[in-house]
DNA sequence: GCATGTTCTTGACACGATGTCAAATACCTT
DNA sequence: AAGGTATTTGACATCGTGTCAAGAACATGC
């Protein structure tokens, strides 16, 4: 065996930055070569091709985010912990430096819409994986703070208007790119699921 | 001047078709060449480039769209209306038939993300014109319908919620194609705004 | 009716990107 | 030290975008 003259953590890593700011479509494997310092042939022999190296920088990233937003959802009041948890799905990860759009909804919405193409299948897979755990996660924090306001005791249907809302964020993110805007209307999700002063659990 | 030897408006729509069903990356202009019975230079000579005929495509369809919502929006009472509303964003056009994901939606997240770059720009902005005109539309049908419910008074908040809550959709849509799933949420979403039982006017 | 000009059409071309392959290479194992 | 195995490397085929010049078709003016 010979042993790889590259770290495949730090590509994948690289090849992420680079599908997240120029898409998908933007980046070329020779970009992607250059920067890591790698040949081309080198990343269809490690990863396969282009979209499979798309779909593990993905899972890495997607790993990273769920973990950050467990962190979020892990202290404070049940209104603190909404609050954080939409921060971060407005910022992902990058406070500060100009949006590039959420990865899993701008992922989803590239498919190739055709029915059941292969890996444009797994790739949805992929993203949808990590939205159902996502949901998951904010209807368990619902459950267990016993949230009142308009869902009062559904927490899965809470939940689910929760995401909706966050994805709708990331669209409207790229709309309009209005930070502030986009706080309000999750300040308003969060009266709505809560009441307006509930959430003190 | 030579006349042209094919239906402009025609390839319009062949081409979104085509744009809509495999993606804008997915679809070559072989292709749509091909479907239209139309040499691939002269789309070039008639439309520029492969993207500036897409988005010519999308502002045909942009057209018709805002216009079958408008007429949604236009009769009975508020909540049969945004009913309607909501089934027009949850279905786009094609009721039965599998769907497509929300043209906007997918527009919006396939731009390159790149800061402010040219072509992209305009299309961020076609994009966006349109969730701006379908918000101004909702919001002046919740004004005039007195809407009560959560969001009392502020029209503009209710009709952002709203927007946002169809942006949702039309990801989660991607991500688990389950439509009475999102019909319940609609459903949900507009008794937040209208109140339980509101929306006779 | 015919020449002229303007636009559309057509085919060839350049370029870049994806993906494949075989030969060369470097290391691990025995 | 030798052999095997996986990686690297460069060449190649293919496809898609976009450009260009030459040819073709029609409207207009004489």
């Amino acid at each position: 065996m010979r042993p790889r003259e590259f770290d495949h953590d730090e590509v994948l890593r690289i090849a992420f930055d680079q599908f997240w700011r120029n898409g998908v479509r933007g980046t070329s494997l020779s970009d992607i070569a250059r920067d890591a310092g790698v040949q081309r042939g080198s990343l269809y022999n490690a990863f396969g091709s282009k979209e499979a190296l798309f779909l593990q920088a993905y899972e890495r990233y997607a790993g990273d985010y769920l973990l950050a937003l467990q962190r979020a959802l892990g202290t404070g009041s049940l209104r603190k912990r909404l609050t954080a948890f939409f921060d971060l799905t407005i910022t992902n990860f990058r406070a500060g430096t100009p949006p590039r759009g959420c990865p899993t909804t701008r992922g989803l919405m590239e498919l190739g819409a055709a029915e059941g193409e292969g890996l444009d299948e797994e790739a949805r897979q992929a993203f949808a994986g990590l939205i159902s755990r996502i949901t998951a996660l904010v209807q368990d924090n619902l459950a267990a703070g016993a949230a009142r306001g308009e869902f009062d005791g559904n927490a899965a249907a809470a939940a689910l208007h929760i995401i909706t809302v966050t994805r709708g964020l990331a669209v409207l993110e790229r709309a309009f790119g209005d930070e502030p805007q986009l706080r309000k209307i999750a300040a308003h999700t969060i009266d709505l699921v809560l009441g307006r002063k509930g959430g003190s659990a």
